[in-house]
DNA sequence: ATGAAAACAAACCGATCGGTCTTAAAGGTA
DNA sequence: TACCTTTAAGACCGATCGGTTTGTTTTCAT
């Protein structure tokens, strides 16, 4: 095996930096913050990155990554198209408590950020949201296929609507620290599924 | 009349600096960016605001009483309940598309950006939502003593759905440039107020 | 154990940050 | 017109920004 302790340290450098990120954006996150989050000197940052904008690519990846990896969890074991479309929710609402990820949706984040700014960040913030509407769809897409869903419901506009009833709650409740908006969403949001879909 | 010149620039400051902290972030956007787009040096800018605090919590302020304006404006003429409400996401419609407000909704933009750090920001962002929430709210009540809306219905519930709904498509329509899922968002509005409310 | 490569600290860089102060010009009143 | 106030430019400040360079310490394969 090659030489590999800076890749530790490369690891620890992207974790840290995601969370001061998605809690006090990219722009308004120094250096100088990562550098006593980390306990490194500038030296030992740059060392790993040639530019701020390179770590906040990388972080931001590893948080998207992240999320996906709960994603992911939270569908282990969910059968039904109703009940995957719901384990999805479910990080949401744990997003709103204050799991998972200090400073909610990084994707949602960085859109806000990002959207009139930093094309680059944007364009990330483009692929990931992306994936999660893909992932979405893919979802009932494949509850159409096992005869779960009614073959007329879109597919799209299903996950259009998920996410921004689900995003836009997620701002309310991390606005007010308040998980009952986030928990009225997803309320609303399984009669509109069950409606959509067709039970 | 007392020396008056003065408020003319000051207005012009805040104008100027609303629109960049809305697009660019507050944190991203410097004094110098500032003086840029007024034209003014550091001593004219500093003449009206004794920091960036200042300014920062004036050009918001400025910023909400531009969208109440077009709120009001949208809704002189409107007469029943349902259609107050749809003036309102009208206004919501209209920044999906690039009106009004460059940076999109100014309320969320400083909710995502402020509430994990600036909690003075965190605050005001609270009171504007609060008065946003208020008015939705207020239209529901209306609609009940005047018979339109059944009396169960959760004006509460209803308002923080509306602007959950509004908001995350926004956020979606502005990552995307596309205004088609605002205009999903409000079609799906509709029927959800029609169930609510009872027709 | 040793030598090369990798990792990191420390000092340093120019630019820019938010903010202050002094002073000259413009504005308004009498 | 004369006078005082307000306005705003311009020079300046220390601190911090993102980033570079240099040299010393670790790390790891041989």
């Amino acid at each position: 095996m090659t030489y590999r302790k800076g890749e530790q340290t490369k690891a620890l450098i992207v974790q840290k930096a995601s969370t001061l990120f998605n809690c006090q954006g990219y722009a308004a996150s120094s250096i100088s913050d990562i550098m006593h989050e980390t306990g490194l000197r500038k030296g030992g940052i740059y060392n790993h990155f040639q530019s701020k904008e390179e770590l906040m690519l990388s972080a931001f990846s590893y948080s998207t990554e992240t999320m996906t990896h709960y994603f992911t969890e939270a569908l282990t074991g969910a059968k039904g198209c109703m009940e995957r479309l719901l384990a999805i929710a479910s990080v949401f609402e744990g997003l709103a408590k204050g799991k998972f990820m200090p400073g909610g949706c990084p994707v949602m984040n960085a859109a806000i950020e990002a959207d009139d700014a930093d094309p680059l960040m944007r364009q990330q913030a483009i692929h990931a949201m992306d994936q999660l509407l893909g992932a979405i769809r893919g979802v009932i897409e494949s509850g159409k296929r096992k005869g779960e869903v009614r073959e007329d419901a879109d597919a799209e506009y299903v996950a259009a609507m998920f996410i921004s009833m689900l995003e836009g709650a997620l701002m309310l409740s991390k606005l007010y620290g308040d998980p009952v908006y986030m928990e009225r969403s997803i309320r609303h949001l399984k009669s509109f599924l069950t409606e959509e879909l067709g039970s």
